[in-house]
Parts: structure tokens; C-alpha cells; sequence
DNA sequence: CTATAAATATGACTTTGGTCATGTTTAATA
DNA sequence: TATTAAACATGACCAAAGTCATATTTATAG
């Protein structure tokens, strides 16, 4: 559903969400060893995201990666996009195509419904509406 | 959310499932052309489905591939997990732990629900059930 | 009983996703 | 302005998924 790299751009995300302001920026090898995510693979990964605007940073001495304001209404389609690609997540279970609910396959309805709906929620969340909820202790981040 | 060979997987016998009977079996080389999956490969999926009685199978002259009643009750879950092992449906989206309602991650309920409706409706649909889907029109076998 | 047609078993090859290491650029600070 | 601490860029390496080829076994039919 998704691919490892995306579950680590995700958690890297939440955790500068909760954790960082651009005052208080963090190191790529704190964020590894918090996350628990190799640091030379997370760094590309935070690089990835850095390029598309998803996440900020400084260079230099008192540098590092954190969450802008603006990141924080980065919707989390744009996340996984940008590390899966684009076709991740609307391509039919059976064939190779794009799923078309005029010409369904026959585990369609068996997924179709489930997934479409984790897309949707995928493309109306922000990263703020997340960390609304582990704020208020509906949901946990896994470290 | 489904790899590659499962898909094939589920082709391989959802076509079984509407072209074949015990008196007519049908050949490697034919469904692969069918289904449009390359014959070696298809190959080494019917063989892993065989040795697990999913499909039905007999060497020789006149041979080839079928699915006996018994292998229409197949339920679809177990396709799935003959392929890609047991736990790709149901680990967690962030960690790679088990999905725990009691201590979801900041994704459950976006995907959670999603998923496990999807997971139920693997375990709950046999072959069968899609085959009437597919004669009653409403699905189509992608080729 | 022999020849042949099929699945089966095994393993090599290729591609892709994931992992890591090394060097380059930028910015702070002394 | 020199030093240094950090992200950034590039590419090599490894592991797993996917692909293919070859040899073996089994059953039919003449
Ligand atoms: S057509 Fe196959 S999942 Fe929609
Ligand atoms: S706990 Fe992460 S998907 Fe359920």
C-alpha cells in the first residue's frame, strides 16, 4: 500500500511537525535515532521533501530540518507522491491500468470502496489535522 | 497493497475459474497468452498455488491446469497469502509492527477502517463468489 | 514399452527499492 | 576571513521481487 520510504518520509514529517519550529530545528542524525530510521537513508528521503517544499532547512551550523507554517498544511498525498510517485495509489488491484469503477474488475468492490476512501482521506488531510490528533491523544506516533 | 505476482495470481485462477473444468484443462503456454502474464512466470505461480492445492493440476499428455469444485471455495485471502506471505494486510502503515486499534498510529483511522474492510472481504469472498460477479456482468476480467 | 506432452523443480539472471559512504556547498561564529 | 557544522548531491552497494531458462518427473497414447 505504501512503500517503506514513504512510512519513513511520513513519520520523519509527524515528528518535525510535533517536535520542531523554525527556531528549534533538528539534526537528520537526532531525527534517525528518534524515528529509528537509518540516517543516511533518511537524510536522502528528508532531501527528497526538502526539494519539493515539504519540509524546510537551514544549512550550516545551527541548521537542520524543520516544519514551516506552510508545511504544515502540506496535504499527505503530496508526501507519499512525492516518494512513491503518482500512480501508487489509483492503480486497479488486477491489471496494471488505472482503476475505472465503468469497467471494474472483480475485486473492485471488494477494495474499491476502501480504497478510493483512503485516497480521499490521503488528499484532504494535512499534516496539522494529524498532529490534532496525537495532541489530544487520539492516535500515537510509533517511534 | 497487492504485490505484483498475487495479482497475477488472482488472474490465473479468477480465469481458471470461468474457462475450466476437470475435463478441460488448459495449458500454461494458453493462459498465459490469455491473461497476458509471461509464461515462465506464471508458471512458477501456478506451481506454488498447485503445491498448495488452490488449483488443480496433471502432468502429461492431456494435462494442464483446472479448478476442481473444492478449489472454488478457495477464499481469496488465501491466494493472497500463499503469495506474499501472511502479514503484508495487516501491518501497521507507519511502523512495521502489527496494526493495533488500541494504540493506532496517526494513519489508522485514515487507512484503518479502509483496510480492514478490505481484509475482511478477502477472507469472507471465495472464487466462486467473484465468478458470479463476472457472469452476472457485473465485473470484468481484465486481460 | 516407447515416445511424447505436459507439469514440476531448481536455479540463474535482471530490475527495483532500500541502504550506505563520500565529497561538496552553505551558513554561522569566532 | 578562517573554521566548522550542518544540509545537499552523487553514486556505489545490497537485498528482495520479478523474470526467465533448463532439466526432471509423470502420465497418456500408440
Ligand atoms: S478496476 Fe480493478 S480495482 Fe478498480
Ligand atoms: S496502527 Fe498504524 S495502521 Fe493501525
Amino acid at each position: 500500500m505504501l512503500s517503506n520510504s514513504s512510512k519513513y518520509a511520513l513519520k520523519a514529517v509527524l515528528y518535525l511537525a510535533v517536535n520542531s519550529t523554525e527556531n528549534h530545528k533538528i539534526l537528520v542524525k537526532t531525527l534517525s535515532s528518534r524515528i529509528n530510521v537509518p540516517k543516511a537513508y533518511l537524510s536522502k528521503i528528508l532531501q527528497e521533501l526538502s526539494k519539493h517544499n515539504l519540509v524546510s532547512s537551514t544549512k550550516g551550523p545551527k541548521g537542520g530540518f524543520y516544519l514551516a507554517e506552510e508545511n504544515r498544511e502540506v496535504r499527505l498525498v503530496q508526501i507519499v507522491n512525492t516518494i512513491d510517485g503518482d500512480n501508487r495509489l489509483t492503480s486497479c488491484l488486477l491489471s496494471l491500468n488505472q482503476c475505472n469503477a465503468d469497467y471494474p474488475c472483480p475485486l473492485h468492490d471488494l477494495a474499491g470502496k476502501a480504497k478510493s476512501n483512503f485516497l480521499k482521506n490521503l488528499e484532504e488531510t494535512t499534516v496539522q489535522d494529524l498532529v490534532f490528533d496525537i495532541a489530544s491523544g487520539k492516535s500515537f506516533l510509533p517511534l
